[in-house]
DNA sequence: AATAAAATTAGAATCATTCTAAGACGACTT
DNA sequence: AAGTCGTCTTAGAATGATTCTAATTTTATT
């Protein structure tokens, strides 16, 4: 679980992830980090954005979301062709993908254990290590 | 490693997967498994085959990609938002992946061990584990 | 060869994402 | 509070991968 961020908090976040906390990225981060962790594509945050009466549009979304990504905020994840997730939990962890619904669910890092790895080529270095189980049929995810 | 094909083992290939051996499924399939294993884009195997001078659309590339995966004959693989590799690797087995060249390497599943693995919902099936592993610089791969 | 079902095709359509160029905003100076 | 300059945001166009459509061609069967 991470600690629950309060709206105040928030200017603090995006000013330390070293962008000017402007109207509508505080309106995304507030949307995305404050309550628990969440899995969400760039037009369902912009949809969901719309629906409070928040005005934002779609290109600051992608914008915004591709930031915080770079920032650490936030980690991309490619789970279907032609479709980008965007998860609040940075912290080391992995996915369960419900293939019918679309849905995702972390799974802590500590329930995979990795042995051995390849050798890598020289210089080369690992940048992150995604897994992905897909599940077929049940419902419950987030 | 395959077991290598040879060009007549393909007709039956096609003709086992349940599919009709027309001049292009032949020549697609002919494209992926004669020799080492692959990963292609859709694009990379038309482009190939307008070289090679056998005209295929490619609608039918698209179309014979995803019979051949619905078949067993191929894995879908997702590693980049916007772009599907497909691998004629089907056994078990996971991919380092080098995100400055954008090439795919097999890593085999021995070399990985999965511990526990996290509860399922009540219903829920695994299909598939996918693990990925990123890699930055290094060039070496397929 | 005649037929019917299945496969292929070119080109249009779609969808997520990125780009562009113009205007708005924010932070800082005087 | 007006001016300046660099950063942000935006609408809409552009892109790129993929899918769809409707017409034509092939294949397997009679």
């Amino acid at each position: 679980m991470r600690r629950t961020l309060k709206s105040e908090d928030i200017v603090k976040l995006v000013r330390d992830a070293g962008l000017r906390p402007t109207r509508q990225r505080l309106i995304l981060a507030r949307q995305l980090f404050v309550g628990a962790d969440r899995h969400v594509t760039a037009e369902q945050l912009h949809s969901e954005t719309l629906c409070q009466g928040n005005s934002v549009s779609l290109a600051t979304v992608y914008n915004t979301l591709h930031q915080f990504t770079a920032a650490g905020l936030l980690r991309e994840l490619v789970v279907d062709a032609g479709r980008s997730y965007f998860d609040t939990n940075v912290r080391s962890h992995h996915h369960l993908y419900f293939e019918d619904s679309g849905k995702l669910r972390d799974v802590s890092g500590d329930n995979i254990a990795i042995g051995d790895l390849p050798m890598l080529p020289e210089g080369a270095e690992i940048s992150r290590i995604d897994i992905i189980i897909r599940v077929k049929d049940g419902d419950t995810a987030s």
